[in-house]
RNA sequence: GCACCCGUAGCUCAACUGGAUAGAGCAUUGGUCUUCGGAACCAACGGUUGGGGGUUCGAAUCCCUCCGGGUGUACCA
């Protein structure tokens, strides 16, 4: 029909052109033209057999990895090590973290990088409570706990409103002061950063084991402080940024906000920072991209510090933005964490959900078995609680906001993980009660039979995993992924409805079936892979 | 004020970026049921895609304009 447009014919007169003068072997009957001018192709059993014999030999599931591999750096995560981390930081992590699984699974070279807030505002306030209102044994006994204390204790000793930026607040003022003096280099302060360090990475280490989320570089904004002046100064002289108001500021058009390089106390900003940090990401790794896994709120920063880098002549890498909409709580408000009072941790919330998935498993799992020890339930209870988390923000497209909710997420119906994850528990019962693997199954494939309407429907999802994989790709949208693993998974359900497999008619339908049952569990398998989430053989 | 994002079934969300009769899950109602794993399956109900204009063979999608929500907006990051 586009090309309708172009010939000036109608739609159904073009088509009727096109089937006319369409050669086709034999994997597809002669289209039929319906509708306004589609056409529709019927593939042949044959040709849908050979294609997933193909696919029960192919590791890779006929997922040929790019011809042209691109090198992305993707930068997500990001959190203040100031403090613990919270359920605000799990949609960039999440999302960043399966991108990057995905990337590198089609073939492009990913590098991925965690741009802590290690150098802050925040630490001003860690710096001002630890001189004024520590407790030395709480530290000496857990460092991470007493910081984040004393977080919410300096917290609360600000003014109350905040609007009111005319009035200066004294505690927010010493904070300040207190990261000036960091910056400047001022040795003890300096010190005392040191000293915070190693108990705040260890702090976020432990979330990012449990999440299964992994980093090639850990480099925060400390990492590019030595490199801010020659950037500001770089900036002043080439013209990009000017002096206004005693600050370095760069403009824009008429209707746009001013980026702030350098304060007017002789700081640097977060856009400096960030500059920076293109620049050396663009020397040290020469990427085709840079990805940024932030919330939307930040789009105004990247649209500037994009230009800015732009004018700047760093123009080597695509710079993109991938945003994403925020956490907000039941009430549909976001979930503040300023204040100290939100409560969850992100670990607790992990722990939560896990003990949720266990409950769920001992009164609806696996009860013939009894076998299972109680390590491999933990550790289910573990695969289906964090994964229910994980898939539950991943299945969401990320523009729009996302609503918190325990009970969504850990609902045991719908699309969700627990879903497919059974999904694949029955697979692999399945083939387990066969005495068949997927390594005895690929090294000599049984003739593959598509004669059911179900096996038929089944067979064309899962020769759409790499259509599937490169539209999520394409435009950063985990989503699709699951939209694919639910449709693939109704799908089985239906046939599994509707063809026996250990009891089919006959010995050759059953070893079909038992194909199918294989490459199913496989593209389950490896798209939750993709999506950072593990499968159990039994739950 | 200005800028960006969003508005789809009662609720939470899709719709392959302009294609066929706008689809799923919850919820509700009815059915299947001696489980190759019932954490299952089948079906029904539910819509003027916020309103109104326009573009064309064709619009949830693109343009204009209202209405309603969210976010950001010079010294936090």
């Amino acid at each position: 029909m586009a090309l309708a447009k172009a010939a000036g014919k109608p739609p159904r007169a073009v088509a009727e052109l096109l089937v006319a003068g369409l050669e086709h072997g034999a994997a597809f009957s002669t289209p039929e033209i319906a509708g306004p001018g589609f056409l529709n192709f019927r593939f042949s059993e044959e040709w849908l057999a050979d294609r997933l014999s193909e696919m029960s030999r192919d590791e890779r599931l006929l997922v040929a990895p790019v011809g042209s591999p691109r090198r992305l750096v993707i930068d997500f995560s990001s959190p203040n090590v100031a403090k613990p981390m919270h359920v605000g930081h799990l949609r960039s992590t999440i999302l960043g973290d399966a991108l990057s699984r995905l990337f590198r699974f089609l073939g492009h070279e990913v590098i991925t990088d965690n741009h802590l807030g290690d150098w802050g505002t925040q630490f001003g306030m860690l710096l001002y409570g630890y001189k004024n209102m520590r407790d030395d044994e709480a530290f000496r006994l857990d460092p991470v706990r007493e910081l984040a204390r004393l977080y919410v204790a300096v917290r609360q000793q600000f003014r109350a409103d905040e609007d009111d930026d005319q009035a200066s607040d004294p505690v927010q003022d010493a904070c300040r002061a207190e990261v000036a003096k960091l910056h400047a280099g001022d040795p003890e302060n300096m010190e005392l950063w040191r000293s915070f360090m190693p108990a705040c990475l260890e702090e976020i280490d432990r979330v990012y084991r449990r999440l299964d989320v992994r980093f090639d570089h850990v480099l925060g904004e400390s990492f590019y402080q030595p490199m801010l002046a020659t950037v500001a100064a770089g900036l002043s002289s080439s013209g990009i940024a000017e002096e206004s108001h005693g600050a370095q500021v760069v403009f824009f058009g008429e209707n746009e906000p001013p980026a702030l390089v350098r304060k007017r106390d002789g700081a640097f900003t977060y856009a400096t920072s960030d500059l920076a940090a293109i620049a050396w990401r663009l020397e040290k790794f020469n990427p085709t991209d840079i990805l940024y896994v932030v919330d939307s709120r930040q789009a105004l920063h990247f649209k500037q510090i994009f230009e800015v880098a732009r004018r700047w002549g760093k123009t080597s890498a695509r710079l993109t933005h991938v945003a994403f909409g925020s956490v907000l709580g039941e009430d549909r408000k976001p979930i503040k964490t300023r204040d100290g009072k939100a409560g969850a941790t992100l670990e607790q919330l992990l722990d939560e959900a896990v003990r949720l998935a266990g409950e769920t498993f001992d009164s609806h799992g696996d009860e013939d078995d009894a076998s299972i020890p109680g390590a491999d339930r933990a550790a289910i209870a573990e695969a289906v609680g964090i994964g229910a988390v994980k898939y539950a923000d991943l299945s969401q497209n990320r523009v729009s906001d996302y609503v918190f909710s325990w009970d969504k997420m850990l609902a045991m119906d719908g699309n969700t993980a627990a879903y497919m994850q059974y999904a694949y528990a029955r697979c692999r019962s399945i083939l387990r009660k066969a005495g068949v693997s997927t390594e005895s199954l690929s090294r000599s494939v049984p003739k593959v039979l598509i004669g059911q309407p179900a096996e038929r429907a089944l067979a064309i999802h899962l020769l759409r995993l790499g259509e599937a994989l490169h539209a999520a790709a394409a435009d950063f949208r985990p989503h699709v992924l699951t939209a694919y693993l639910w449709d693939l998974s109704k799908a089985y359900s239906a046939f599994f409805q509707s063809c026996p497999v250990l009891k089919a008619p006959d010995p050759l339908s059953r070893d079909s079936r038992l194909v199918l049952c294989d490459l199913v569990s496989r593209t389950i398998r490896t798209v939750l892979g993709l999506l950072g989430i593990r499968v159990v053989e039994r739950m």
